[in-house]
DNA sequence: ATAATAATTAGCCAATTGCCTAATTAGGTA
DNA sequence: TACCTAATTAGGCAATTGGCTAATTATTAT
């Protein structure tokens, strides 16, 4: 929770993600679409590998990046939940 | 959206947004929870009014702070639109 | 073994965060 | 006015964040 939202609060990370969403991704190419240096998007990789938020997979020399949409599923449920909001309106088994 | 995530970033504040989920508090009454100083909680209170994510009411000397669910319930949702999860499956109409 | 490419880690620096104590502002009351 | 309480703002400090360049690791190919 406190890692994904601390995640979760930088702008070019959610980006990352929702170019994850849409596709799987290796650091060069993402690194081309916002602009900053590979270190520092590599920097961003790794907060959102340590959220759990991605995970990597290798193939060669590059390492191919796919989100981990079940974490977010599952923090973003986890808010809601903290201020019974969203989820339907089940509030507490009686 | 990027205030209100960096707000709920840290863990006290979302745990005093909580406090407000279940009744609107005085910043005393909140300061009283946390092992933090009075000025500690001032200001992460002026974060969440930043982020819109809380409101105040001045009555005599004493300030009653509320939460304000429906910027929660938006962001979260804008967040699960931009990964397009959560919200049932109406991905897209057609 | 050497070279080339993908990507990371190391190290530095400015800006921000988060906490504290001390001082100040705002409102109510004798 | 003077005083008291509620709460804030001001200012300082250690730790973290976010960016960069330079150096290193990992894998493949010649």
């Amino acid at each position: 929770m406190q890692t994904v939202l601390k995640a979760l609060a930088h702008p070019m990370r959610r980006d990352i993600l929702a170019m994850l969403r849409a596709a799987p991704c290796n650091a060069s190419q993402i690194a081309d679409k916002f602009d900053v240096t590979k270190p520092t998007v590599s920097g961003h990789l790794n907060i959102l590998m340590d959220a759990d938020l991605i995970s990597q997979v290798r193939n060669g020399t590059t390492l191919t990046y796919h989100i981990r949409l079940s974490v977010l599923e599952e923090t973003l449920g986890g808010l809601m939940g903290m201020f019974d909001i969203g989820n339907n309106n089940e509030k507490n088994g009686n």
